[in-house]
DNA sequence: CGTAGAATGTTCTTTGAGAGAACTAAATCC
DNA sequence: GGATTTAGTTCTCTCAAAGAACATTCTACG
């Protein structure tokens, strides 16, 4: 139940009925390719000479292709119909702390070609190595692709109105435009999001085949920082002024140890990647013990992670405590938005069999109900780039959007 | 950017434009009456022709009428429109700890009658009362309008599929049918909702002639618990089982005070008015000190909000520590969703203004920009039935709301 | 084989609402 | 008292949805 918005409304036209069926013909061959005209009228309930029409017009524009016809038990063969997903290409951009990834893909998320480099934090510098690395990239294996657009992930806060990074504190950017500067420098549209909105985009808009598609979920990312993706109605939470999801810096006990951002006991001081790290160093966490200690010890996340596996009690120990955190964080998601599920990404998914008694037990404690208690937990394994499918969701996903109406 | 739901779509016929642009119509002159056939169509940048065909069919179905004419500078004098909400009726009812309200309401949120009765727990028991008082109240104040239904407002989490009471810890009810019961006593279609969702959804729909109607804002309400009512999109955020917005159980101090729901240091335990009263009482919070020492000494929130008013040091500062525990809570509110305003509601907010300061203080140091720590933050007095202007939403936003499509 | 039956896909015709022009109504202004 | 302006109504035109009719292409079965 919506309610209209009179400041700012989409009158329906004549066209309009045709826009929100051609769309949802769109999404049912992405959803159900491949799918003959037949079925598409039978699951839409209308006439097949309706369907004729939409396809036609789908087909004209290049959307979706026809593929071959099918045996079928009796009657006429069926014509199938397939997204047009493999010479349209997307750029997709992870800018991390430590490293950049380039991806070329194609419209389906499969990947052409990967790249990585060492960050430049330097924003113009940045934006020049990129668009340099992507005609490079789009000359040698983009074939007879075109490329539709460059989806662009970072670790912070950005305004899609202006496209500025308005905060990114692992790169030091403060209200930093590049957006517009990467598009001006490849001549490609360019879209830019943070790491959790764009990871739960990319489950909305490239999850599995035949898997749910959950019109409200939440997506958790656990690396440097804490931070949550959700989405409702199907559409994904960007608030006000684009902070939505800042659930890293929840007080978890204002007692607690200092955060970074300079406040105390906020979740992600207990269940930061760096708060793990401090736990099994034995050290106060703080940008200025910590950093040099990293740098001398040359130790990181995955490093403990490792020893966890290999049965070391400390890794273990520092581990547990952050899983019962972050079991105390998911219970805050779950209590304050109910999702229907949970994705968790970051460093933490490798282990998750094994803290996920622990990390059960503290949701368990604080959830309301037996039924939210039971919130399924999904963990989402680094090895299958979850940013960078994000940012690939960035650019396909205006192409399957239901049209905005009333 | 809306995903299509392929498993659960609502496809678009020939009809689907005139449903969206009557609606836009219906809530235009809901929001701007008097106004005038040329008005809406400048405002909606269609033909005159169109609009007068729009209009008709919502005069014939009586959902706007005609009124005078007014005086124009020049030219033909427009007739004006308004909304019909004068005859068509409302009961709306708030069901609390110690008290219930009935109140009979026009659709525009005018009382006709209010009434007050004891609480009867015994969920039979008190349909019956309600429905006698819903008859008397009708046949008595009734007149000439007909009632289109009951908005029934509890303090618990409500299942919107079987109209069932899930958990309303008050009442001690656990899944208890109350909606459908109501329903069949009376013969009219009832509507029932949690109080924090109820109060949301009176300012989405009954908000201020003139004043903004944001399409995401949060609404606190802090009783004997603490709930968050928020909206997105236009649209209130129920979750996946009814249980989205209990931000009250979220944990400030995980060695803090036992909250009644078990777990320790709940936002809830800290800023709850039992919370503050056990703190001006100088006792531990537990259902089993505190129930009969508020008995024997008939001392309640308001009584210590007089107090403080008055001077009373005590008062002035349990209510301020209440105040910076609720600030943390809004801070929580404010990174979690980043609404464009929250609006608070309950007892607290009748000594706002000798506790803002000290509120305003808690969010600047946790909320994470200089923008979303100058989240607008209203308080709504207790006298203007926030609950009951709920209950009322309940009944009239349907048929507001924007239809369904895609 | 040849024909009935079944399923897919296309091409008609019908219908009804949006779009906009033309017209009527009712006021003010020289 | 006619020109002008604004509001509201009534036409006509057009185009997409709806659905019937038709063409196509397969299997099944005598």
């Amino acid at each position: 139940m919506r309610k209209i918005n009179t400041r700012s409304f989409v009158r329906a036209t004549r066209a309009t009925p045709r826009e929100i069926n051609r769309q949802i013909v769109l999404n049912l061959v992405h959803e159900h390719q491949p799918i003959s005209r037949a079925d598409l009228a039978r699951r839409m309930d209308i006439g097949r000479g309706m369907v004729t029409s939409l396809v036609d017009e789908l087909l004209s524009e290049g959307s979706i292709y026809e593929g071959d016809t099918i045996d079928a038990p009796r009657g006429r063969r069926p014509k199938m119909l397939y997204v047009r997903t493999h010479d349209r290409l997307v750029v997709a951009i992870d800018v991390r702390f430590s490293q950049t990834f380039v991806m070329l893909s194609d419209f389906a998320g499969t990947a052409i070609a990967l790249e990585t480099f060492e960050t430049v934090v330097v924003p113009a510098a940045l934006v020049q190595q990129l668009a340099s690395r992507i005609t490079r990239l789009l000359d040698t294996h983009g074939g007879t692709g075109r490329c539709e657009g460059i989806g662009l992930v970072v670790p912070g806060m950005v305004d899609q109105h202006s496209g500025r990074v308005l905060n990114a504190p692992q790169l030091g950017w403060k209200d930093v435009d590049v957006r517009d500067a990467l598009a001006r420098a490849t001549g490609l549209p360019v879209h830019i999001e943070n790491a959790p909105i764009a990871c739960a985009l990319a489950h909305m808009w490239l999850g599995q085949r035949g898997g749910p598609v959950p019109g409200d979920f939440a997506y958790v990312t656990v690396s440097d920082g804490v931070g949550v993706g959700f989405v409702v109605n199907g559409e994904v939470v960007r608030g006000h002024t684009n902070t939505a999801g800042e659930f890293g810096h929840i007080p978890l006990d204002l007692k607690g140890p200092t955060c970074l951002c300079g406040a105390r006991g906020c979740l992600e001081a207990h269940t930061s990647n760096l708060a793990t790290l401090a736990r099994y160093l034995g050290q106060q966490l703080s940008s200025a013990t910590m950093r040099p200690l990293l740098q001398s010890t040359r130790l990181s996340i995955t490093d403990v992670i490792a020893h966890a596996r290999s049965g070391d009690a400390r890794a273990i120990a520092a581990l547990d405590e952050t899983a019962r955190y972050l079991g105390i964080g998911l219970s805050i998601v779950i209590n304050a938005l109910n999702p229907s599920e949970i994705f968790v990404g970051g460093e933490i998914a490798d282990v998750w069999d094994q803290l996920l008694p622990t990390i059960r037990a503290a949701i368990a404690d604080r959830a309301l109900t037996s039924t939210a208690a039971a919130t399924p937990i999904i963990p989402e394994a680094a090895s299958s780039y979850p940013r960078l499918r994000g940012a690939i969701a960035l650019v396909a996903a205006p192409l399957f959007a239901a049209p905005r109406v009333a």
